[in-house]
DNA sequence: ATTTATTTGGAACATTCGTTCCAATAACTT
DNA sequence: AAGTTATTGGAACGAATGTTCCAAATAAAT
């Protein structure tokens, strides 16, 4: 009996994630929202609650897209050593394509609301630690083939490595080119050797 | 014959920009930046012109402040590797005792700004170079002396070194302890023996 | 086609935002 | 001590903020 939604919540979420990430939380206002959004403020409040409640379902939607990406790299054939090196590889690509300079939005998050929003800092934290336990998986698998240095223990290498990561999404929204990332990588990735 | 300033401006940058640190730019208003202070709106709009004046001259106070602290940390006898871990070992120990959980004030800039400001994020930038340049200085005299491996160059380690404390100053504020603070400089450090 | 239930657009809300203004204040000079 | 001048506090401003509300529109079911 009822009219239907007329819009993809899914796909309104991800154009409103893309304004929280390029603008930040207190960066960016409900005019944005509507307008990039292309819905009316009834819909989205009818819908998401409020703002707050927007950014939280958009987080929501980014950690689960992060893991889909995330168990697609899982299940290819390579070694676990390599899967790691794809891995920096491909940020530094995504860094660079980026246009927009977003970053990394979980890191953008901790920066600017882990003094203020225990809530989002909660849920960017689970975010953080998922991804810590995929590298944390690889490094040991690595170095029980043998392919990884054993000098440090796979939880010690894969906080270095997850620390990297976090570096590089600052360093590379500072404005590092490709050169000083890959130079950043090389380093960071010796410590494997 | 006119009436003196009744504050001290330094003074009072210090109380903004721990306002700044703590809240970032956009959530930070006015109205806390006149409690934080403790003198009036007339006063800051004109001493600093406006809220944006404001932010940067407390960048440039913490740009100073940063400088100074270098500097001391330069002009004692240990040797450059000592020096970089001492380094290391004093920012864990600053981003544990700090009870607010600011992070690093240049991070947070880059993470809440680099889409938005781009004059304040060229000040930040300037402050990142500056401090990678120091690390340079170390790494190369450390290699000179033989007490850092040459197996990087020494501008590739002092950007891997920057990109660490970057990384740390986003882990430290996601709510990590100093076990695992300690545990990533281990293996991001033992990149230079 | 009519009914029904829900979405939708846009006006309107109170609040907070950054900023301006002015009268009162107070310190330095003579 | 008196005059001069910049500082100061607080009221007031318009604009922008997040949010609410309601009449109109619309898609599904009868």
């Amino acid at each position: 009996m009822p009219k239907t939604k007329q819009f993809d919540e899914t796909e309104v979420l991800r154009k409103a994630r893309n304004v929280f990430w390029v603008k930040g939380y207190n960066g960016t206002s409900m005019d944005e929202l509507v307008r990039a959004t292309g819905l009316s403020r009834s819909s989205i409040y009818d819908t998401f609650g409020d703002k707050h409640g927007l950014f939280v379902r958009s987080i929501q939607l980014y950690g689960q897209e992060e893991r889909e990406a995330l168990a697609k790299i899982m299940q290819n054939d390579f070694s676990p050593k390599k899967k790691i090196h794809l891995l920096f590889k491909g940020m530094i690509g995504d860094i660079l394509e980026d246009k927009d300079n977003k970053g990394c939005f979980i890191v953008n998050i901790i920066t600017e609301l882990s003094c203020l929003d225990k809530q989002v800092t909660a849920m960017a934290s689970e975010e953080m630690a998922r991804s810590e336990e995929a590298l944390f998986q690889w490094v040991r698998q690595g170095q029980a083939a043998g392919e990884i240095n054993k000098s440090h223990s796979a939880r010690t290498l894969a906080r270095h490595l997850q620390n990297t990561i976090y570096g590089l999404r600052v360093t590379g929204k500072a404005g590092a080119n490709r050169a000083i990332l890959e130079d950043i990588a090389k380093a960071a990735l010796s410590v494997l050797d």
